[in-house]
DNA sequence: ATACTGACTAGAA
DNA sequence: CTTCTAGCCAGTA
């Protein structure tokens, strides 16, 4: 799956988040070997924000302060509002507990 | 080719 | 705690 092309591979990772989970964006780009390419991994999502034809859960990926950076892609129903749904504690735009929910893809994948 | 931008991160002050 | 710096890489002009 890895080094066809970066983004397909963010979102599928993304898309494999489970739910009530978390995960950061240099926690992705360090499963796809490229930790310094963290950045790359917030750009993919812009270009593949949920949507009915991508039901990709971007509002789980967020940065490794636990901060909602993405929050400004989505329209409508907030970033914030879709992680509380799923249990999540969110305030500020901050989840409270990123460790708790944290998802490593490197562990939950196992080096696919 | 350069220059700028961006859903980032780690370290330093 | 906050703010700044430097490094990173893909896309665009």
């Amino acid at each position: 799956m890895k080094k066809d092309n970066f983004y397909a591979d963010v979102l599928a990772v993304v898309a494999l988040i489970p739910y009530g989970k978390v995960t950061t964006y240099g926690a992705i780009a360090e499963y796809l070997g490229a930790k310094r390419s963290a950045r790359m991994v917030g750009y993919a999502l812009n270009q593949s924000t949920y949507s009915p034809e991508n039901p990709l859960p971007a509002h789980r990926v967020i940065n490794r302060s636990g901060a909602l950076t993405g929050k400004h892609a989505f329209s409508g129903v907030s970033m914030a509002e879709r992680l509380i749904s799923e249990g999540i504690l969110v305030e500020n735009d901050c989840v409270k507990d990123l460790n708790t929910y944290f998802w490593n893809p490197n562990e939950a994948l196992l080096h696919f």
